[in-house]
DNA sequence: ACAGCCATGTAACTTGTTACATGATTTT
DNA sequence: AAAATCATGTAACAAGTTACATGGCTGT
C-alpha cells in the first residue's frame, strides 16, 4: 500500500498529473525505489475506481491533472495518523527462509547464512558509503534522502545482527543441527500429527 | 516468493498434501505468519502450472500428495544458495511513509512517528515478552521458533532506533521543518522540473 | 537526423490473501 | 447431537510490476 498511498499523499498537496507525481515521488523517497511509469498510470485509475482521486481534463500542454476527493484526504489523514502495524502479514523472506532452511534435513542451512551475510555486508558498506558528509545546511531533499538511507543501513545492520545470532544458536546444538523432517504420516484422516521430529544429523 | 518457495522447499523433503503442508510451514515459522489454507492449494496449483510439482492422485484416505520435479528441486537448490537480494524492490512501508511525511508541508511528521513509535515500542515489548527463559535442551521447533522471534525483536529495535534518529534530524532544523511543496508548475509539455524547493514552514 | 526524455496509456502477469462451499471424521 | 478439526477446492480480488505502443518535444 505503500505506493498508492504515497501517490494519493502527495495529490493532498495539490492536483498533479500522472508524470508529475513520479517525479515528486521519486525526489521524496531519494530515487531509491524506482517506480515503474505505468504504475502510476495504473494506480490512479485504481484510485478513480474507488473513489479517492477524480480525473480531470488535459489542459493545454496535453497534461491530465488529478484532484484528490474528499474521501481521499480523509485516507491520507488516517493513515499519517495511525501507525503502520505489522501483525499477521509482513513476513520478512529472509527469515521466513533461514527458519525454513535450519529445519530441513540436507539444506545447508549454514551456508545459506554464510551467502546472506556476504551479500548484507555488501550491501551495508556500499550503503554506508552512500552516507554523505554531515554539513550544517541540509535542503529538505537532502534530509529526506538521508532518512531513506539510514533506514536502509539500520535495517541492514539488524539483519546482519541476527546471521551472526541465528549462526551462534546453531552452533551451540550441532547433535541435532536442527533438522526436522516432515511430520510422520498420519494413520487415518483426521488424526492429528503427533509429529515424532526426527532429529537427523545434517 | 516466500510462500511459495517453502513450500517448494518442504516439499523437496517429499511427497505431501496440501493441509500437511500447511502444518509443516506452521511447525517451521512458529505458526507466527498465518498462511491461510487456501492459498497453499492456489500455490500448489501454480507451481504445477509452472513444471515445479506434480500432483499425484489420492490415496486411500483422500490425501492428494504432491511431488516436487527436478525443475523444482534445481528451483530450491539455488534459493538457499543464493541470497534474497534487497535491491530495487522491498520497500519497507515505514521509511517510504515517513520520507513522504517528512516532506509534504501541512502533514504533522512528528505525530506519524509519535504514533509509530508507539506501536513499534508496544509490539517490542509484547515480542520481548514471548521470549521463553533459556533452556539448555532445546528441541529443533523451539529453535527455529526463536529464530522467527529474533528477527521481529531485531527488526522492531532497529525501526525504534530509526525513529528515534528521524526524530533527532528534524529537530536540528526546524527552520524549514523539512517541508516540500510540489514542484512548480512546467511552462511546457517536456521541459524539466526545476523546481523552485520553496521552504514552507508548517 | 537521431537519441533521449516527457507523457499517457494498455494488457498481462505475479504473489499474496480472503471468503466461501463442501464434506468427512473426531471429540465433547 | 453439536462443535471442532481435517481436508480439498473455487472464485475473486489487491497491490505491485513489467513490457509494450504511441507520440511530442528537445538537444546535439
Amino acid at each position: 500500500m505503500s505506493v498508492r498511498r504515497s501517490l494519493l499523499a502527495i495529490l493532498d498537496q495539490g492536483p498533479c498529473y500522472g508524470y508529475q507525481l513520479r517525479t515528486e515521488f521519486a525526489r521524496r523517497t531519494g530515487s531509491r525505489w524506482p517506480l515503474n511509469v505505468g504504475q502510476i498510470y495504473n494506480t490512479l485509475e485504481r484510485l478513480e475506481r474507488d473513489g479517492l482521486v477524480r480525473r480531470g481534463d488535459a489542459d493545454e500542454h496535453g497534461h491530465v491533472y488529478w484532484r484528490i476527493t474528499e474521501a481521499g484526504s480523509a485516507d491520507v489523514a488516517a493513515w499519517f495518523s495511525s501507525p503502520v502495524v505489522r501483525t499477521s502479514a509482513a513476513r520478512d523472506e529472509v527469515a521466513v527462509k533461514l527458519a525454513v532452511a535450519a529445519t530441513l534435513p540436507g539444506v545447508d542451512a549454514r551456508a545459506a547464512i554464510a551467502a546472506q551475510r556476504s551479500a548484507t555486508l555488501e550491501q551495508l558498506a556500499e550503503l554506508r558509503a552512500q552516507r554523505p558528509p554531515e554539513s550544517p545546511a541540509e535542503s529538505a531533499e537532502d534530509i529526506a534522502h538521508a532518512l531513506v538511507l539510514d533506514a536502509l543501513i539500520l535495517a541492514a545492520e539488524a539483519e546482519a545482527t541476527w546471521l551472526d545470532h541465528v549462526e551462534e544458536r546453531l552452533s551451540r546444538h550441532p547433535q541435532h543441527a536442527m533438522s526436522l523432517g516432515l511430520a510422520a504420516e498420519r494413520p487415518k484422516r483426521g488424526r492429528p500429527a503427533k509429529a515424532p521430529l526426527p532429529a537427523i544429523v545434517s
